[in-house]
DNA sequence: GTTCGACATTCCAGTTTCAGGAAGGTTGTT
DNA sequence: AACAACCTTCCTGAAACTGGAATGTCGAAC
């Protein structure tokens, strides 16, 4: 499969597929006769979790971990499941921020309901972020 | 209240908030007489604000658009509402995508609890992002 | 009153994660 | 043979920080 068709199919501009070969990422399988990437169905799965992994602000370390967790076969089962587990803490926070976001959005669309807006809402959505999501 | 305690409050690095002072994105409403920054209320909960909306991978200018909602007064309603409607589904698109990300890694997680793993999950579990989460 | 640590300032350089574009080779079709 | 549509490498630039150097300020201790 050539780079093109894997970026398609993975939802990742060419660019970017080719990046994540030259730091070791997501390699191809091998190269063709004329040089170019030959990527199977395993790479272009590979591709797809980086791509769903990397739009959360997910750095590539982190996708780079995941993925050794998927291909590690000798990693003895627990360890596995401790960096998932830990790994799913993550982005359970991840869902409740996203959660508030949204509310905060609602908040400020049904709010905007009238011709206009009698005072800034930023102050009701945001003290409420204020007491709901303390570090 | 000082970049370091507005910093803290916002729970991100001084470096960063400065940063968004630069480029104009949160400014402190005015200068100390020692030349310090110094941040409002107000300020603080716009940093909060950027702070959760980056941690999604919203741009820099989503985030100025986003705040300038809240921020012009003067603004349509309905104006406001559409681009909060806007951004709305976007978020609800990131939170179906994170939903999905979180399955695979319960997945992965479960299927690791004997000893050792009989065989790589990823291929399951991408499976189903495949059949799932088509484009 | 000076000395000390913890803060603040600016400025500059480096990192991450790409994106754009040039210059050129390959493939497939007309 | 020509042409578009691929692919290659290489180099530059941009976004959003991040770290470090050199320097100034504040509050408390000695």
């Amino acid at each position: 499969m050539n780079i093109g068709d894997a970026a398609r199919a993975a939802g990742l501009p060419t660019k970017t597929v080719r990046y994540y070969a030259d730091i070791g990422l997501v390699t191809p399988s091998a190269r063709r006769a004329n040089g170019y990437r030959d990527y199977g169905v395993q790479e272009v799965q590979q591709l797809r979790f980086v791509q769903r992994t990397r739009s959360f602000g997910f750095s590539i370390d982190t996708c780079r971990e995941l993925l050794a967790l998927y291909a590690d076969h000798n990693r003895a089962s627990a360890d596995v499941k401790a960096i998932a587990l830990d790994h799913l803490t993550q982005i359970e926070a991840k869902m409740a921020e996203l959660q508030s976001l949204h509310d905060e959005l609602t908040h400020l669309a049904t709010a905007c309901q009238g011709d206009t807006r009698p005072d800034c809402p930023i102050l009701d959505g945001l003290a409420v972020g204020d007491d709901t999501y303390e570090n």
